[in-house]
DNA sequence: GCGAAACATCGAAGCGTTTCGATGAGGAAG
DNA sequence: CTTCCTCATCGAAACGCTTCGATGTTTCGC
């Protein structure tokens, strides 16, 4: 391995001199900046990250602490984690993965270690335990998510109230008065997960607002998706609507409606609610929400905010709509 | 944040009698020990990972680099993730998250930088252009999966060649004469991924040996499965064998395979190949391959080793049964 | 009761950076 | 032709730890 002291005898300049062409924190001569750029290409000289970190308190390292793994749920995990991985690189950042299990002590461990700089939190809850020790810890931070009570750190979240009740506003512009919910599996409402407890509300409030009737919602469980439509039709056997939490069910449900001789949307027209991974081109869909991507940008800016000991600031992205093909 | 010094003015010791506590590399005194522990415990004290690091040269993390992101793949890269970072935390050492598309080059950097002591590769290709640039760069490294030729890295892997043979077999001995087989995406088999290709080219061989019927593999896609059910018993409607590589389609193919009327595992008998997840309980379903956590436990042990300069060394599981309920 | 070995602890160097104050060379101003 | 700046570069300290050799103190064998 090569060293910063190497690269300055070759160059035949101080290594201070090496420092400041690396940082630009000063002016450096034309001439000695192209000796120390071609003596570091020679040598393949990479700066030594935690000579680095240690003397100057930064890792650029941010960790991140995936949900506990309910089942269902780490399906849409990997995507969150890979489009926050690539929103990091590209703020020059590298994360650091954190299973769930291990709660706040393996985050506390992290930062007070100076193994990171700040820590993003996903999958909070309505009443989330972690928020709390956070806050008490002054750990910087970002939420992904956010909990009921001002959780007095950085969070940004989709207005999952707002999209749940957007979602049902859709599907009334479209004509639809049976309405009914497919929310998420039953553990994650009983966790209190945020985005579920407040899409369901949301749409709630707007079915009673437009006077629909709205179907009390069933918690998707992927091996029994089939039965659980059927239920939803035996209730209400008009119903022509449906609210689906999730995109990542969208094609299953899809399928499984068309297998129950059901038009997509001409019979029943399905509005999906959360955030999204992919353009969805060509659907019979309409999605309400958020690109996975923007959330997780955000996150990461809040994160290397924090580092910096910026006051507290959320996030809350108003859903977009992106209609189904006509 | 409190330094080592603190705690040893505060214990009223040397700073190295301090560390001497910590690393336990040296004989110390049992009140020494008590007055320091206890210094420790008052000042909340946790060693700078950096200076360590810079010290010691090593860091305690490792680089993981998931695989391209192939739609259907994410999903069961989640669960492989966090099978190693569970595995790398019980082990004392931390994972840092390196997205596939970057290729070889951020692992470089983390590598060089010291970042990282070693790095592991997910989904490696039969022909991984990744894999020679490691050996080249000399990165210590353990792949999770492995390559045709000798790749004079450390790897890991089911032995999917045997497993596609044992799936066929099971199949066989279950009295099944006319199989179809379902593999992944046709995207995976293009790219020329290991386990994808061996374990079809395994069934093969298997079904040659014992003169069954295997009908040409069809890849799965989520969104048509039934479509491509129907297709296989059209094409041979007295198919009574399938096999299933990737568990997590499993209860999609289940539920469908109800849907179409076959009872599992009386006129159908489903054997899935692959890495499995979580203990399967009660299921007519019978399982080939390893757990998930094994793979992980490995891969992350290879690593360590590889940290060490240990000359490379390659694992191949043999393939276990997992029978259906009966 | 003396020398040697074992034990417990200390002090200091060094890991590879960043950053601050100092220094020398030119150039502008008087 | 001095004097004062500015600009480019240098030298050294410091970040927090680990580790090696040195030092003082017991303990043991004979």
């Amino acid at each position: 391995m090569s060293t910063i002291v190497k690269v300055a005898e070759r160059a035949g300049v101080a290594v201070s001199t090496v420092s400041y062409v690396l940082s630009g924190k000063r002016p450096i001569g034309a001439e000695t900046r192209r000796r120390v750029l071609s003596a570091i290409d020679e040598l393949g000289y990479v700066p030594n990250a935690s000579a680095r970190a240690l003397r100057s308190t930064r890792t650029n390292v941010l960790a991140l602490q995936g949900f506990s793994a309910l089942n269902d749920e780490s399906i849409g995990q990997g995507l969150f984690i890979f489009a926050i991985a690539d929103a990091a690189r590209s703020r020059g950042q590298d994360v650091l993965l954190v299973p769930a299990a291990d709660g706040i002590a393996e985050l506390t461990r992290l930062s007070r270690s100076s193994m990171v700089d700040a820590v993003m939190l996903m999958g909070i809850l309505v009443r989330d335990r972690r928020v709390e020790s956070l806050r008490r810890l002054r750990l910087p931070a970002a939420l992904l998510g956010h909990p009921e009570d001002d959780p007095g750190v950085s969070w940004i979240d989709l207005d999952f109230d707002a999209a749940g009740r957007l979602s049902v506003e859709e599907l009334v512009g479209m004509g639809r008065r049976s309405l009914a919910y497919v929310g998420p599996p039953a553990e994650v409402f009983a966790a209190g997960a945020g985005y579920a407890v407040r899409t369901w509300r949301g749409a709630q409030a707007a079915a009673a607002a437009a006077g629909v009737t709205l179907q009390a919602q069933v918690s998707i469980t992927t091996s029994a998706l089939r039965d659980q439509l059927e239920q939803i039709f035996a209730a209400a056997p008009r119903t022509d609507g449906l609210v689906l939490h999730f995109d990542f069910a969208a094609q299953q449900v899809l399928r499984t409606l068309r297998l129950m001789g059901k038009r997509v949307p001409d019979d029943v027209a399905v509005v999906v609610v959360g955030g999204w991974h992919h353009q969805q081109t060509e659907s019979p869909i309409t999605f309400v929400g958020s690109t996975i991507d923007k959330i997780a940008g955000g996150a990461v800016d809040l994160a290397i905010e924090a580092t910096a000991a910026a006051p507290p600031r959320s996030i809350l992205l108003a859903p977009e709509v992106r209609a189904s093909a006509p």
